[in-house]
DNA sequence: GTCTATATAATGATAGAC
DNA sequence: GTCTATCATTATATAGAC
């Protein structure tokens, strides 16, 4: 049900709901019509007098998905609900969803996704510059670093949950997970002489792989 | 090429290497058998004939990848060949390539993918119980997410790779995507006090999902 | 809006020739 | 070992009835 619009109970909303989470576990690729109408509970037909083709079904989620992002996004920053821990919690597990089939969708390669990845590291690359305390190199790739691990992670889903034991998009499991998270994005891994180190090292591989060319990833 | 060994170049070793990039890149249900053949230079008849069928093939592609994983690690540390940058430098765009395929069938879910993916937390855990110098929580849970992050920045190769501006897994872009690596890793994001603040939260969070009920994860 | 039935294409599997 | 030709199955796309 993702998101409970008063008169999106329609087959249209159905399909779609059901579309953008097939997607979203089994990918594009492993999701057939039949599953998604059978999921939805109509027939194949409706489907495609609803949508067109498998194609325009899923850029109508993607336009779905981005769009109920976006509005979220508004509602917290805009009506200063982000203070707000009930509209919170419960924005939470739908925005879940829309992030796994996102992160899926990132995986498989699509323009909304790829527009999207873009978006969310400009965002980030804005809050640490402003935000963050340190320094950092290059902000544009220390970004695009965070959220290809985040979404990531999220592709991960079902690896993920099961080393933690539960579902980390159901309440029990997701509270490991943060846990995790708050912990991962708290501690550095490496010290920073280490760290220093290692730039060392590349600089010299660097210059050592461009010298001799030869040492291309393997294709 | 992944891995070129002496006798390597039979057309049984080119499907299987062909089955692995395309695997590795668009997935198992997003590649033919067909595209294979053709990328390998050979005819359908002839995968066929050496595999079976396409499981087995993808049976084939996870155990010669965990194989040829293990063979590399081997040499790196009973041959101590770890402190020798040449063969790291060799190593390296091989093992991203290995990555990569089990990144992807750890999104797609396979046996050995989650064999795998256990393993590299189990390794990684030690790791983190042994040469860490903080205090973790959860190392388990820690790891786990390191390994489920590190996995989903490969699979979002293209994203990683568009945000860097050329391919991680090609030499140029492979350096800058480490020397982000090492910052990402080398500072923390969040202080030690919002840290502690956001766990309450979330402990907060828990209890609440745990009374409500109704909090549980949009599907 | 919704269904059933059907056409068309793609895919995995197979058989047999060289 | 390798190919071409073909089959059976499945998936998408389409048409038309209700």
């Amino acid at each position: 049900m993702t998101a409970t619009n008063a008169e999106d109970l329609t087959a249209r909303a159905r399909i779609r709901d059901a579309a953008l989470r097939l997607f979203g576990e089994r990918g594009v690729e492993g999701t057939t019509i039949r599953d998604i109408a059978s999921a939805a509970g109509v027939s194949g037909g409706l489907v495609r007098h609803h949508f067109g083709s498998k194609d325009d079904l899923r850029a109508a989620c993607d336009a779905y998905a981005l769009s109920q992002l976006m509005r979220i996004k508004e509602q917290a920053v805009l009506e200063g609900q982000l203070a707000n821990p009930a509209f919170m919690s419960a924005a939470q597990p739908v925005m879940l969803t829309f992030f796994k089939y996102f992160a899926r969708s990132l995986v498989d390669g699509s323009p909304a996704a790829d527009a999207m990845f873009d978006q969310m590291v400009e965002l980030s690359e804005q809050w640490l510059i402003e935000h963050y305390d340190g320094e950092i190199r290059d902000p544009h790739a220390h970004a695009a670093l965070l959220i290809a691990m985040e979404m990531g992670a999220l592709a991960m889903r079902s690896q993920l949950s099961r080393a933690l034991g539960a579902d980390i998009l159901e309440p029990e499991g997701n509270v490991r997970w943060l846990h995790a998270r708050v912990d991962f994005y708290a501690q550095p891994l490496v010290s920073s002489e280490l760290a220093a180190q290692a730039h060392e090292s590349l600089d010299a591989l660097g210059a050592q792989s461009v010298r001799a060319g030869s040492l291309g990833a393997a294709r």
